[in-house]
DNA sequence: CGATTTTGACCGGCGC
DNA sequence: GCGCCGGTCAAAATCG
């Protein structure tokens, strides 16, 4: 009763205090400044490094600005002289050869001089030019160093899951390799927990369908399970980890937090009080959040019994036909295709968030970048936010109308796509081998689903019924991270971007091979064609 | 009748 | 230490 009391006083509060304070949550502000400037600047090395350091990007500019002085003074002086050749020609026309011979010399003596001032603001800029460069190196160079150690904590784990699967271990490696630390983790939980799927599903979609966090253990219980004393089977593993016993590296408890945490928000507006994902859903929940008069409504996944993905239903407070679905976990079953679109979704973008969060203690940064590396063109739609409470890729679908966005052949997978020089027929896929026809099917529908969803949702978003528009969100969500191995390729663009932009050679080697360590010589490497971000 | 939804209560984290 | 708040549970109600 009490609490009742207190839910209706929270509900009268949230009108006077802060609205939207929720959805301001889910927004995540993220530093977009940084992001414009990188697009923006994206084919010039400038823009990559700008992401690295702020403070060096000032220097690019000045460097262009005291360029662009330096010319112009050359400019200046030649048509000074020539302006006072013509002046003096006309004037001096009755002058001797003596005299022109010396003013001839005085004009060569000037511009010798001039050259010598040039050569010396070279050098000074060549000086600068050098420091930035050596700025930038020592960045990447840390960089590296953590993914690296990041990747090391990985494979430690991913030697027990590989054991596992050894038979498909030829397959599976380069998912491994690429994944970021935190989906590698996943997978290896996911290989202990979650043997017969892996099994019969083949692990290479399996895990990036099978998000991280959850299958390990029962961390996957998503949203923040807290309830020790009663013990539901999906979460159950909850308990282990809580208990403590089942005593992960603190490296590993800090990554399966992370994942655990890892969130993807959907913003649509839909009319319907719930977007269709092709799961099942039971709602077991719902509350007044503060600053929002919309109850939230909570649902836990009911295809299989222990699946530990749930989601947060919710209506924007400030606009209510914008409906935010928050997903957590992986499902720890196979998914239909309408299903599997999502799950590829969220999984990717959790393993999207630890991978960009982990490095860094703050990850904000690294976040932001991730977005832009995989989102480029989505900016405006998708952000990512490693500042929440729990670290959160946002995809922003109520601007979905905007047709340069979506109709556009799907910038990431075709970015991706042509990176990989991947055959026509599956553009969307990333490169990445059909390991499981089955999980295939799911990946493939959803993601020629974008492009057509992207223009269903354009041309007729207006008429769409809810359900359809649902569909339309859900595609396009599973369209910008379809292949499972979403973080693999974030992984390789880093590395790309990092180590290929600027010294091609000994840097993007270092990259890949932080990202790849542990799979032996990288055989499954991401392909070559992943250093796309360099150009 | 089983599955799902509703809804009050409970729990734990967090801020003051 | 207390209260707020988010998240979850589970009994009762509802639905198909």
């Amino acid at each position: 009763m009490e609490k009742g009391v207190d839910l209706a006083g929270s509900v009268k509060r949230k009108h006077s205090v802060d609205p939207g304070s929720l959805s301001s949550g889910f927004e995540f502000p993220i530093s977009l400044s940084i992001r414009d400037v990188s697009l923006e600047e994206k084919p010039a090395l400038i823009g990559e490094m700008d992401f690295f350091s702020i403070e060096k990007n000032p220097r690019p500019a000045a460097d262009l600005d005291l360029k662009i002085k330096k010319e112009e003074p050359i400019i200046n002086t030649a048509l000074h002289l020539a302006s006072a050749g013509s002046d003096h020609s006309t004037v001096d026309e009755g002058l001797s050869p003596k005299q022109e011979e010396k003013k001839g010399k005085s004009e060569l003596a000037e511009m010798q001089a001039e050259l010598g001032r040039m050569t010396e603001e070279n050098q000074k800029l060549k000086g600068m030019l050098s420091q930035v460069t050596n700025n930038y190196n020592a960045l990447q160079m840390q960089l590296v160093a953590l993914m690296q150690s990041r990747n090391q904590l990985n494979q430690e784990v991913l030697v027990d899951g590989s054991k596992k699967q050894a038979n498909i271990a030829a397959i599976v490696p380069r998912q491994f390799i690429d994944l970021g630390p935190g989906a590698d983790a996943d997978d290896a939980s996911t290989h202990s927990s979650t043997d017969d799927e892996q099994s019969t599903h083949g692990g290479g979609a399996d895990h990036g369908m099978q998000m991280s966090c959850d299958d390990h253990g029962g961390d996957g219980r998503g949203f923040s399970g807290r309830r020790a004393p009663r013990t539901p089977p999906w979460l159950e593993s909850n308990k282990q980890s809580k208990v403590g016993g089942v005593g992960p590296k603190p490296g590993d408890q800090v990554q399966e937090a992370t994942m655990r945490k890892a969130r993807v928000s959907v913003r649509a507006r839909s009319e319907a009080p719930m977007i269709t994902d092709g799961c099942h859903w039971r709602k077991y929940g719902q509350k007044m959040a503060k600053g929002n008069p919309c109850p939230r409504a909570y649902y836990r996944c009911t295809m299989a019994t222990g699946c530990p993905v749930r989601k947060q239903v919710q209506r924007c407070a400030e606009d209510r036909t914008i409906l935010i679905t928050t997903y957590e976990g992986n499902h720890n079953h196979p998914l239909p295709p309408a299903a599997m679109a999502m799950a590829s979704t969220t999984s990717a973008a959790a393993s999207m968030l630890l991978s960009g969060s982990m490095p860094s203690a703050d990850g904000l940064m690294n976040s932001n970048f991730l977005a832009r590396t995989i989102l480029p063109c989505s900016s405006s739609m998708a952000t990512i936010s490693a500042s929440a409470p729990f670290p959160t890729v946002t995809l922003d679908l109520t601007h979905s109308p905007n047709p340069l966005h979506f109709q556009r052949p799907p910038p990431p997978a075709a970015f991706l796509g042509s990176a990989v020089s991947q055959p026509p027929s599956l553009p969307h896929v990333f490169g990445q081998p059909l390991y499981n026809q089955s999980k295939f099917s799911g990946l493939h529908s959803s993601s020629p689903a974008l492009a057509e969803a992207s223009q269903f949702s354009q041309s007729t978003h207006g008429a769409v019924s809810p359900p359809n528009l649902a569909d339309t969100v859900t595609a396009a969500t599973a369209a910008i991270a379809a292949d499972p191995k979403f973080t693999a390729a974030l992984a390789a663009a880093i590395t790309s971007i990092i180590g290929g932009a600027h010294q091609s050679g000994s840097s993007n080697n270092v990259g890949n091979g932080a990202m790849k360590s542990g799979n032996g010589a990288g055989a499954g490497g991401l392909p070559g064609g992943w250093n796309f971000p360099a150009s």
